[in-house]
DNA sequence: CTACAAGCTCAACTTAACTTGAGGTCAAGC
DNA sequence: GCTTGACCTCAAGTTAAGTTGAGCTTGTAG
């Protein structure tokens, strides 16, 4: 068999895990990007199954597919990222991440020491004010794309 | 005026910054508890301000909030929770929160390293691992309740 | 005592992220 | 050459998490 530098939508499929449908949606929503057989079936280049996995892991973290579209839109639509596309990428998340780390930490943490630090008042509860400033400071989008 | 310990709705709103038809929807929900007056209105306790706070906390980062219902579920109805209490609910979300950080982490310093791991065969990419395990692990609902 | 802001209920609408289904095409094995 | 499974499109349905609106009641300030 010669290597298959193309997928069918269900080797990706099954290769990453995610339904049929669902990279159709992907695709629909501009996440990812096939091209056509002569008989108008989609093929996949191999770098598919890398923003698949990047868009699940991101998605189990609470990024919306919006901010994971915006992200995934820094890399390279012809061809395979390179490292520093990555880099790019990892860059333009690590301070929403870092957010969220911190905000993970807390609950991890934090939810104990909480019942001493005065929260009868929320305004001083740790825990809320690094939600509040966040809630405050814009749209949502902005968030995991640093300005 | 006297020390009011009994908050309305509007008054949790406005503490808490989620809107009031939100608080109606956790109380439908059961995340939040009320009492009411002779006139149908519904009263809080203090502790209430401490669940919204953990609900939208939780929620940020991704935890849902049938999820978020198990957890606060093990805080007491009646009184408000103690230091164990909220002891309990932080160890019951311990491992989620940190297969979650450890995923956060890997977002954050790991998509450039991806790119040298082999990841052309998925299988491998130590990304992805984590979150087929994830995946394969069950309902979703006892990702945060430790069995 | 009355005006009107704040509450109440219930149903319907919204957005995100998909899934399901209907109806039709493509391609590989026998 | 035909059958069968993988694909295709497009519309409609689903779940989560709320929001919006209509119509009606409460309670408080003047």
């Amino acid at each position: 068999m010669a290597p298959a530098t193309e997928l069918t939508v269900g080797q990706v499929a099954m290769r990453s895990g995610v339904a049929v449908s669902a990279l159709h949606f992907y695709e629909a929503r501009g996440l990812i990007r096939s091209h056509r057989t002569s008989g108008n079936q989609r093929r996949y280049g191999r770098d598919v199954l890398r923003r698949v996995a990047i868009i699940k892991v991101a998605q189990e973290v609470g990024i919306s597919l919006a901010e994971i579209g915006e992200a995934l839109a820094s890399l390279p639509e012809g061809r395979t990222p390179t490292r520093d596309d990555w880099n790019l990428l990892s860059t333009a998340w690590r301070d929403g991440l870092d957010h969220k780390i911190a905000q993970l930490k807390k609950l991890r943490d934090g939810l104990t020491d909480c019942i001493g630090c005065g929260c009868m008042s929320i305004d001083k509860c740790p825990l809320r004010n690094k939600g509040d400033r966040l809630a405050r400071e814009g749209t949502g989008a902005r968030r995991l794309i640093a300005p």
